[in-house]
RNA sequence: GCUGAAGUGGUGGAAUUGGUAGACACGUUGGACUUAAAAUCCAAUGAACAUUAGUUCGUGCGGGUUCAAGUCCCGCCUUCAGUACCA
């Protein structure tokens, strides 16, 4: 018998899929686990070796929990809108679905051949209408919800409406617009349709507001920040404006608080919560209203330090500011305006990166000290931002180093209001060691009692308040592209409208172009025929051909965040087409036990994800707040890219070690061509590109050496390694056990192929154990002490490598085991089988097949985990190491039962102490029972 | 700047949390088998001196605590990642 992996592997995948051994049940006696992978994206390059990590992680977790006694639902799906099937259709007219479709060909196929114990009965696609059907459908309930504060939960919003009716909105405490009109019952119970819609939308969850955005005219779309370079965009390279546009968002702003507390209920990393928590950004302090002379006005400020309220001599005001213009006086208007159109020139990225240059223009005005009346001028400056806090602060040059810096720049007073600081080089910050002086009723406080008495006179005169101010902006949600979900809405008299739940998935329509209209609408503008909505039940819509649009469809497709912010419940219930998941399936799988991905997601995908189950909590749709209980991320492994070395503007090629004092030019060769010594295949290489094919190559002794460099893998650095020509090489349980050997999980490491050959003659190894040429080498013998001894210590290592997620150090765990098992020339059934569970979490289709050799009927995947009996690992004797002043000098072997005492008699009578002691006195012996002896003096 | 993580042989990485540093693997060297190669097996492999024992030095750097420090404390340096004019 040999050991055949690819003949194995086909068999047992087969087995798996044929028999569902991996499906999950919804109602068991056994307790739940839910293990979950991060989806993926089905781009068009296919798996590379880096992309299984994780999954080979949660597959070892969800196998291990299943040995264990648990009913494990460990599923997979895809998050199959996005922008490169878009990009492709707009190139090729290709339908991005056909597209994704054959991409996720592609993915099955590569994701089965490793050997996965997913169920992919549940497999979910967000593109898919059943499923979006349903993220139109959350969608719809953030809509008809608005947040109470005093009840700190999302509630529904004709509650809201009830309340106006009854009593108007001064008493209603909600997260809203921060320029929501006052008004009462009778007034409210006036208003016209129109007025009361769009006073509910600034109330709603999901609401459409003005937003500023990265307009690029060339493309059609808004940008994100990082997606433009130098002002123009990234792809491209085309001019980009800020401009304002009616855009969707979500209020994530109302959760900004339960998402901070929400952290210390998971286990999650610290880096990784510690990134939530700067995103969210929480800062205590005090909102202060400042009046402005000669003016009705008021100027609100946000500040942290109300404490320092008698340290301000200057304002400063964001460019953006609304009231720069109205308070500017005319003489200074001119320079004013010249500065704001300067500043709009910029990007937001730019203004960001340039933090040197102190820039700020003087308005004229002058706005009154609360306390003092002193007149305080008013500057506007760019290093207050517009998206902050209410875009202008009280400046407090003593207290704070850019306002210290601005004033120092434009020659304004810097007094200070610090008892003992000298503040004639830098500002003082240091909250702990402040002591208020000059500051009226604050002389002689520190920071905290003054802050709060500040805060207490301030209100006395109305002029300001206590506030927390978060630095988590409410999520735009609309994006101009095609190939995402469509929002169920409509519009009547430029109110929007839900689409009524029985007409949904409201279905993309079939385009011509992916690109947007030549009116500027995004690509769903381009659908000759979308008709779908209703306002009496009256199929009505865009219908171009005969012209005949009644009511406007929403042209937006919502972000790519949409569907992946609610897929882990959709996994419970993936069938359903009642409810997103039946109330049954929700109550029993709850939530994700262990969830696996890339820390990428930190603020993005994890912070969405978890404020859509919070607002679906507090609806009453999901029995728990927050989604997943324990989140691991693992490290990515990165490319080994290979270099070869053009001088430049010759067809010539240098070797490595003979580019120095050269001019040369790095260019990626592809890594196929370098063999494990980095030399490269020349004739390959030519042969790779027409305009490599007449080059020369100057070689060193003999070989064309390339520079090495890691790098991310990608198409573009020729450095991918496809894991197709792995597991054809050297078979699944290869390559699984090897991306685990690699090194931590969470740690990012290059990829190199040379160190699998390890962990492959492991497998042979193994399998030798069990069979040779003659057959099945099994038989009933009695284990022996040592082979029970290396089966349970390797019982006890695998099962805390395991819990602790260290899966690199049980492959050589295993390794030991193995070659142990080897010396001892066991054959004992009474070993070899429960082995072969411990290992068929790593390696499961070699151990399906032994266990099956072994005469299971059975897959292996049923068997329970071995118990671990520490019986087995007690000695009755230990070598002791014997040290003399903390250096070893040789080892005794003493029962394992011996008194302190009697081992402290034992080692000083032996004849080798006495020899190192030469007959001197020892001052201290130090006696650790099992551990070492140590002899001092 | 701030936050988080990490610095151990030629390489990837171990070290039961203060107790014989370098497990396991790759690589390298030597050997066996073979006409030869591949495959397989065996041995050596932190450094220096001694080449028989052995000795000394060694976990980024400098101190400290301890009988004993990769591990704990203080002060630095470097690398990676995230974030950044947040009032």
């Amino acid at each position: 018998m040999k050991y055949n992996f690819n003949d194995i592997e086909a068999k047992w995948q087969k087995y798996w899929a044929e028999n569902q051994t991996f499906k999950a049940e919804n109602n068991s006696e056994k307790p739940k686990y839910y293990v979950l992978d991060m989806f993926p994206y089905p781009s068009g390059a296919g798996l590379h070796v880096g992309h299984p990590l994780g999954y080979i992680a949660s597959d070892i977790y969800a196998r291990y929990k299943r040995h264990q006694g648990f009913n494990v639902l460990h599923p997979q799906g895809y998050d199959s809108f996005g922008l490169p099937a878009e990009q492709y259709a707009i190139q090729t007219g290709q339908h991005p679905a056909i597209t994704t479709e054959a991409n996720i060909k592609t993915y099955r196929r590569q994701l089965d051949q490793i050997g996965f114990s997913f169920d992919w009965s549940r497999e979910v696609r967000t593109s898919n209408p059943e499923y979006y059907k349903w993220t139109q459908w959350i969608f719809i309930q953030l809509f008809g919800s608005w947040y109470n504060i005093d009840a700190n939960a999302a509630e529904d919003i004709i509650d809201l409406m009830i309340i106006f009716e009854n009593e108007g909105n001064a008493n209603v405490n909600a997260v809203c617009d921060d320029d929501v009109e006052i008004f009462t019952a009778e007034e409210w119970n006036a208003f016209d349709d129109i007025k009361k819609q769009s006073i509910l939308l600034q109330y709603r969850l999901t609401y459409l507001a003005e937003t500023e955005v990265n307009w690029c005219p060339a493309l059609g779309t808004v940008l994100a920040n990082d997606e433009i370079v130098n002002g123009v965009s990234e792809r491209g390279g085309h001019p980009v404006v800020r401009k304002k546009m009616t855009q969707w968002s979500m209020r994530i702003s109302a959760y900004a608080e339960r998402l901070l507390q929400g952290l210390e209920t998971i286990d999650w990393t610290d880096s990784l919560k510690e990134s939530q928590r700067n995103w969210i950004g929480k800062s205590v302090g005090a909102q202060v209203e400042f009046r402005i002379q000669n003016s009705e006005s008021r100027i609100s400020v946000f500040t942290t330090r109300p404490d320092t309220i008698f340290g301000v001599s200057f304002m400063t005001l964001a460019p953006e500011h609304d009231l720069v213009l109205q308070i500017t006086t005319p003489e200074q208007k001119a320079e004013v305006e010249a500065y704001i159109e300067a500043t709009a020139k910029r990007s937001e990225r730019e203004r960001m990166a340039d933090v040197k240059t102190i820039s700020g223009v003087f308005t004229g005005a002058y706005a009154e000290h609360p306390f003092t009346k002193a007149p305080i001028p008013i500057w506007i400056g760019d290093y207050v931002l517009a998206g902050y806090g209410t875009g202008a602060v009280m400046a407090v040059p003593c207290g704070d180093q850019r306002d210290y810096d601005f004033a120092k720049h434009f020659n304004i007073a810097i007094p200070n209001i610090f008892e003992g600081v000298d503040i004639s080089e830098e500002a003082f910050a240091d909250k702990d060691k402040t002591v208020i002086a000059n500051s009226d009723f604050l002389n002689g406080l520190n920071y905290k009692k003054a802050t709060k008495r500040a805060i207490f006179e301030l209100e006395q005169i109305g002029q300001g308040q206590g506030k927390t101010n978060y630095r988590l902006r409410d999520a735009v949600f609309s994006r101009q592209r095609y190939w995402g979900e469509p929002f169920p809405v409509y519009y009547v008299d430029g109110m929007p409208r839900m689409i009524d739940e029985a007409h949904l998935p409201i279905q993309l329509p079939e385009v011509e172009k992916y690109l947007p209209t030549e009116t500027g609408e995004p690509p769903l503008g381009n659908a000759n025929v979308w008709a779908w909505c209703t306002e009496t039940n009256a199929v009505v819509a865009n219908d171009k051909i005969n012209n005949t649009t009644v009511f406007s469809l929403e042209l937006n497709t919502m972000p790519g965040w949409a569907g992946s912010s609610w897929y882990f419940n959709r996994y419970m219930d993936a069938g359903n087409t009642e409810a997103f998941a039946s109330k049954e399936a929700l109550n029993y799988w709850k939530d994700v036990d262990l969830y696996i991905g890339g820390s990428e997601h930190a603020t993005g995908h994890l912070l969405y994800a978890r404020f859509w189950q919070k607002f679906l909590f507090d609806k009453g749709f999901v029995p728990v707040d927050e989604f997943a209980k324990k989140l691991i991320n693992q490290g990515m492994i990165l490319g080994t890219s290979a270099f070869v070395y053009r001088v430049e503007g010759e067809n010539k090629f240098l070797s490595k070690g003979l580019i120095e004092g050269e001019k040369v030019q790095p260019i990626h060769a592809d890594v196929s061509f370098i063999n494990s010594s980095d030399e490269l295949d020349v004739e390959a290489f030519k042969n790779w590109r027409a305009e490599f094919k007449d080059a020369e190559f100057v070689l060193e002794d003999g070989v064309y050496k390339v520079g090495r460099d890691v790098e991310k893998m990608s198409k573009s650095k020729y450095n991918v390694v496809n894991p197709d020509d792995i597991v054809a090489d050297y078979g699944a349980d290869s390559l699984r056990l090897y991306e685990m050997f690699l090194g931590p999980l969470e740690q990012y490491k290059p990829w190199n192929s040379a160190g699998i050959t390890g962990v492959h003659n492991f497998l042979k190894k193994l399998w030798k154990l069990y069979a040779d040429d003659n057959g099945l080498k099994v038989t009933d013998a009695e284990p022996t002490k040592d082979n029970l001894k290396t089966l349970h210590k390797t019982i006890k290592k695998v099962q805390e490598d395991i819990e602790n997620f260290s899966f690199n150090t049980s492959v050589s765990t295993f390794m030991i085991a193995v070659n142990e098992l080897t010396q001892q020339k066991c054959t004992s059934k009474a070993i070899l089988e429960p082995l072969l569970v411990l290992i068929s979490p790593y390696a499961p289709h070699i151990a399906e097949e032994l266990w099956s050799q072994l005469g299971n009927s059975a897959s292996i995947s049923t068997a329970a985990f071995p118990v671990f009996d520490e019986s087995h690992l007690v000695e009755s004797s230990k070598n002791y190491p014997i040290s003399f002043n903390g250096k070893m000098r040789f080892t005794l072997e003493l029962p394992m039962d011996m008194s302190k005492d009697e081992i402290e008699k034992t080692v000083m009578a032996h004849e080798k102490t006495q020899e190192q002691l030469a007959g001197r006195t020892p001052k201290k012996v130090i006696v650790v029972p099992g551990k070492i002896v140590n002899i001092v003096g």
